[in-house]
DNA sequence: GTAAAAGGTAAGGGTAATGCACTTTT
DNA sequence: CAAAAGTGCATTACCCTTACCTTTTA
């Protein structure tokens, strides 16, 4: 049978060939005729997509149940055999008997009857069916198939949304679990989402769409929807959030729900004068103030975009004095609001300090300037460093024995004279009187510094 | 019925990357 | 002298955590 189904492929490759050369006038035709042979690669998916709708009527029967001539547990190993979300190389050969097939073809049957199942499910299945402790085999093994086959599937027609079992997801997390502690043997616990494990939720958001039938447009409105539209799509959230929350359970759930909300998502990104003025406009409506959720649906914008784009951007932008230097009035005003909020409750919140300096600066630009205004301080502490001090100063920094820049204590080295910025200033400022000196360690660098010290006298 | 856990939002906090003006090197 | 490369500064784009509320679950 299959020897005929290719000689037929072939023909029709012909004549689209023909029709092609001849024709390629008759549009038409030729739509038609991609459809055709699109749809064929797809009948694999087909045949799948109606086993499971019989699986939705499958009751308490035992494994005999037949529709579209195949049996349960049939249709178990297939579907099993199509979960395929390991990154193995899909296997062609292996994988003809399904691609050679037409639905409802009369051929079915026996193509069916002659397939050995148990070496089907090994490509493109690609569970090890040696490994004892794969959950999803021991059901294989056991028969139980309910465990296996997805318990509901939407009725809508516009999306086939299908909640895959308990035993398959979970069966997916434990794998995705493995690879990721082998990707990421020493997880962050508070730092940004490093690429490896951006990469990972990536490929276990595609698997899932995969295996609960869903574009990427429906996921992002999924984890993003109020009100779930029907009991399925609630279901598929959840479930969703859970796997990921066990894959990376060394972060806080709630990191990873807000990490992975703003990458999965279908607003709008991009900023311009108009959705400026109109941000500007709705944060000035009492009734949406503070309200991010209400003014991103607005503005088609994720709710975290407006509250940046106004706080650092909108808010300060429509004052005439962004752009201009500080003068010292200004500095001067800073370091007193700053001085009397530290004074207050140890820190300083920049935004209500940006307010109190009438809204000029941003919160960033505030924080910024302190900063500066700080380090020009240190610098005037620096910079009236004997030459003596100096020798001492790369001495000690020296004697700690570091390698890494990154791994110097700056606070175990405070003393009565320098703080822990003054160090660290003092120590980055001269080090660039050294060639080079980004390939060099610390302690060569430091090295480099007492000889020039040493020849380099009176030091500036 | 209730307490604990989880879902969800807003506010606070922060840094790497970038643009830009200026200086130094080729 | 021009062009390229480097530097320091300030801003921008982007991100994470915490606090706190509501809803769900055990």
């Amino acid at each position: 049978m299959p020897f005929i189904l290719l000689l037929q492929v072939l023909l029709l490759q012909a004549l689209f060939m023909y029709s092609f050369c001849y024709y390629t006038h008759c549009i038409n035709k030729i739509y038609i005729f991609f459809f055709w042979v699109s749809s064929f690669f797809n009948i694999r998916d087909e045949v799948t997509k109606s086993l499971f709708t019989t699986n939705c009527t499958y009751k308490s029967q035992t494994s005999q149940m037949n529709t579209n001539g195949h049996s349960v547990e049939e249709a178990v190993y297939k579907y099993v055999g199509e979960l395929n979300y390991n990154d193995t190389q899909h296997d062609e050969t292996s994988d003809s008997n399904w691609d050679n097939l037409s639905l409802g073809s009369d051929d079915l049957q026996d193509d069916l009857s002659n397939t050995n199942l148990q070496n089907n499910i090994t490509t493109p299945a690609k569970f090890d069916l040696e490994d004892d402790n794969n959950s999803v085999v021991k059901s294989l093994a056991d028969k139980n198939y309910r465990d296996l086959l997805p318990k509901i599937i939407s009725k809508s027609n516009d999306s086939k949304i299908i909640l895959v079992s308990d035993k398959i997801s979970a069966q997916l997390v434990v794998e995705f679990n493995e690879k990721r502690s082998k990707l990421i043997p020493n997880p962050p616990k508070n730092s940004n989402f490093l690429k490896t494990e951006q990469d990972l939720i990536n490929e276990f958001v595609l698997t899932f769409l995969k295996l609960n039938n869903i574009t990427m447009k429906q996921f992002n409105s999924l984890i993003w929807s109020e009100n779930d539209k029907n009991e399925i799509e609630k279901l598929v959230k959840m479930k969703f959030w859970k796997s990921i929350y066990k894959i990376f359970n060394y972060r806080l759930n709630s990191s990873i729900y807000k990490h992975v909300r703003r990458k999965y998502n279908n607003f709008n990104n991009h900023w311009n004068d108009e959705l400026d003025e109109r941000l500007f406009q709705l944060c000035h409506d009492e009734k949406l103030e503070g309200q991010w959720s209400k003014i991103g649906k607005l503005l088609d914008k994720l709710p975290d975009d407006c509250r940046d784009r106004w706080r650092n951007y909108v808010k300060v932008k429509d004052t005439k004095n962004s752009s201009k230097k500080w003068s010292p009035n200004e500095e001067a005003k800073l370091l007193r609001i700053v001085n009397e909020s530290l004074h207050k409750d140890q820190s300083a919140n920049w935004g209500h300090v940006s307010q109190l300096m009438g809204g000029a600066r941003s919160r960033i630009q505030c924080r910024y300037k302190w900063n500066k205004l700080h380090q020009q301080d240190s610098l005037v502490r620096i910079n009236s460093l004997s030459s003596e001090k100096l020798i001492m100063f790369f001495n000690k920094i020296k004697s700690l024995n570091t390698d890494e820049y990154e791994k110097i204590d700056w606070d175990s080295l405070a003393n009565k004279d320098l703080t822990p910025m003054d160090w660290k200033l003092c120590y980055n400022k001269w080090k660039r009187k050294i060639k080079s000196n980004k390939e060099k360690t610390v302690v060569e660098i430091c090295d480099e510094l007492l000889k020039l010290l040493k020849h380099e006298q009176p030091v500036k």
